[in-house]
DNA sequence: TGACTGACCAACA
DNA sequence: CTGTTGGCCAGTC
């Protein structure tokens, strides 16, 4: 290792996406952007979608987590996609005609303190 | 070991 | 206005 990049460092970033995702309250959905944002990384808003790749594997309701346009991106990448909408029209959130989360409505920003 | 891809966003032409 | 490129981070081939 040339250089010491921070064993933790991933496994920090990770755990804070896996932290605010559970920390989103019900019938409230978030965005990349903004957990980006959160982690410090709000440049890397990928990144965040690679958390969450993980992070379907695990309890978190990554089905509350859109796009900055309020459709599910990641959807797809759900073992049922209908599940997820059914999730969050369980949860009392309601779509618009394109299928896209009322952001203004829903949209919740997590914040640390 | 190097390069590409990936559930994004934003800026620039 | 639309199209393209850049950027960031991590994981996989």
């Amino acid at each position: 290792m040339a250089k010491n990049k921070s064993i933790e460092s991933k496994e920090d970033f990770f755990d804070r996406v896996y932290k605010i995702v559970a920390l989103i309250p019900l019938g409230k959905v978030t965005t990349y952007g903004a957990i980006a944002e959160v982690c410090g990384i709000k440049s890397s808003a990928r990144t965040v979608g690679w958390a969450l790749n993980g992070a379907k594997n695990s309890n978190l309701p990554c089905h509350r987590v859109v796009n900055r346009f309020g459709a599910l991106t990641g959807k797809l990448h759900f073992e049922n996609p209908d599940l997820m909408k059914e999730l969050l029209e369980s949860e009392g959130v309601e779509f618009d005609s394109d299928g896209n989360v009322l952001m203004g409505k829903y949209l919740w920003i997590p914040k640390l303190k």
